[in-house]
DNA sequence: AATGAATGAGCCTTCATTCAT
DNA sequence: GATGAATGAAGGCTCATTCAT
């Protein structure tokens, strides 16, 4: 391999970065927007305006609104699994673990539920178009994983999938009505969980 | 009040009971075709279609598609958790109740989990449309309530809420897998729930 | 079959008989702005602006766009064809058949032109998409036919395909010319098509 | 004129003519895209695409799409023109002019039908859009001579517009059925092309 | 000289809703 | 009561063209 190619093959992986940046960038503005309105409610008309950029951009980034979405989805759902397993590495004691999982459950909700939604707005979009089954297959594997490598920290031995099941269905419900309801606040949200975490140990 | 008020009275109650056999008949049929595409994907022409009625029939008897729509899913669910209360009536002991549940959770995903997709559906919806909000909130509320009739039959003490949590997390998954996967039949789902009962005996 | 059958049955056909009236009539105000702008360059707006319907009723009568253009393809050019065989039915003598259809060929020219291009726009148009073809190769195959008969009355033996080449191919030079050069009037006209009649009894 | 203004003259045609060379490069790539899609179908980033070519650079050398597809057209029909004129020019006797005409008509048909194709369609345009009439009109003109010089070399006096309809109607039915219809092949072709020739050596 | 990012107007299509019959 | 014709706003997407680099 000589210079000149070299030189052109830096050149192509500058510009593929640039765009791979720019088309992160666009992501998270586009995901300000689905975050608000939702998958369905949510037009690229709408993502372009509320983040100032043209309707033609979108397109010259993202091949269409499909990708758009599954590219936002994916970027944002690998953000929160690396952060959850950054989070959990600090735990050296089963006790230390599950205070960890609790305060990053209470903390989501509180500060991140908007955000979450457009998982599981995407999620059930996934039982009726099939162009979201890949990504959100992969993601619920990924998640899945996640709640493994907590429940080993935490020494549990039980199923992994059970224990995932129960925490998601808690978490959904938290949202639900910590999104919904303006009486239900911080502390119901704390008391959800820890329930839920007394039940994981139950379990086992 | 004379006699004419009580006939008149008589009367529109004949006509109201009319058009409520009447929406609960399109209702029905709605719901076939909501089933298969979802909310977003299937059009009011669509409904009228696939059931034979005319467009403007559902009009005439319902103020708009969210009318519609959340008069079909309260229709729906309101029937499932009878039948479910139904079947689990027959439990007198613990185990019967148990392999009653069981029963009753498999079934309903190999013979229904298409139908039950259109509730997950509206649920989420109802994270970014308010308009569904009621509707759903008091169909979640009733169906922990069931979950906790059958924690009682079990003789379970656990909080409702949790159980609640784990089953319709775990619902969830089994209905997506059975769904869109074709390997995954009946011994999956029923090792599925046989994991979440257990896991239910486990929390307490 | 009973009385109430038919009645319905008629009713059916009413209706049948109204929304294709109805097609025709939209097709007919379609024409009007296709043979202006050609097919590439009419959109379905400029069609219903230009004669006052509604976009959407455009898509509630005709399925999409390749549907609406077919549509007014074949209604034109079977409306052209019928009257075509119309006026040569009154030739007794070849040189009457010869007379009738040298008028009639200037006569198209001279008032229905631009009429015509659209015809010569879809057929080109189903070189390259396939949508198409169908329609096309039908039509032509009808046109041949009509230069049977014409040969025919004219009392000429040679092989329709290869008159059919010749006189078409000078009905586009013609209408060309007349279409896009202000100084070629109905005397070049005729004098084109009295070769080509010269032509046609050449070949025999 | 000095010597200053001589060299400055050189340079600028050195320039001019390695600008029509480019030109003349990205035509030959722009074809290529343009025959197998048509105009209507073809976006400039299609080209730009298909021949590696930067979008920018189309512009650059181009006006606008309209140049680029006029120039293209002219460039191609004119190497057909001479292709055609130094095949006949081998031609000695009026039965040598027949075969190779024949063969050149079928050959044209059989390996060049895609291409060809274009030049219906940039004409059948030019009935809808005044831009394309120059080119469209000249190339005509061009190929009329084209069809005079054959039918000298055959020794027919008739009208060589009449000679070209004939041909050039039934090169477009051949070149449609060939391309369109898979069972129509080159034994076809040379049935349809010797019945021409015939015809054409009847009108004299 | 050459690039490709960015634009915005325009296209086809869908759909809840209205309304005359 | 019931129908379905008609509407128009909105959606996803394409593309020639411009412009900063």
């Amino acid at each position: 391999m000589n210079a000149l190619t070299n030189k052109l093959k830096e050149r192509a992986d500058r510009k593929s970065t640039k765009r791979e940046d720019k088309k992160r960038l666009i992501a998270e503005s586009a995901i300000k927007a689905l975050v608000v309105l939702g998958y369905a409610n949510t037009s690229l008309r709408d993502i372009a305006e509320q983040s100032g950029m043209s309707l033609g951009m979108l397109h010259y980034y993202f091949e269409d609104k499909i990708e758009l979405i599954t590219y936002c989805v994916t970027r944002y759902k690998e953000d929160f699994i690396s952060q959850l397993d950054g989070v959990m590495e600090q735990a050296v004691t089963p006790e230390q673990a599950e205070q960890l999982f609790h305060n990053l459950l209470v903390h989501t909700i509180v500060t991140d539920a908007a955000t979450h939604r457009l998982w599981f707005d995407i999620r059930t979009q996934s039982l009726f178009d099939e162009v979201f089954l890949p990504t959100v297959t992969d993601l619920e594997i990924a998640l899945i994983e996640v709640v493994q490598r907590v429940a080993n920290k935490m020494q549990l031995q039980a199923d992994a999938e059970v224990l995932y099941a129960l925490v998601n269905g808690m978490f959904r419900i938290q949202m639900q009505r910590y999104t919904s309801d303006d009486d239900y606040g911080r502390e119901q949200v704390e008391a959800g969980f820890t329930k839920t975490i007394a039940a994981m140990k139950a379990i086992g």
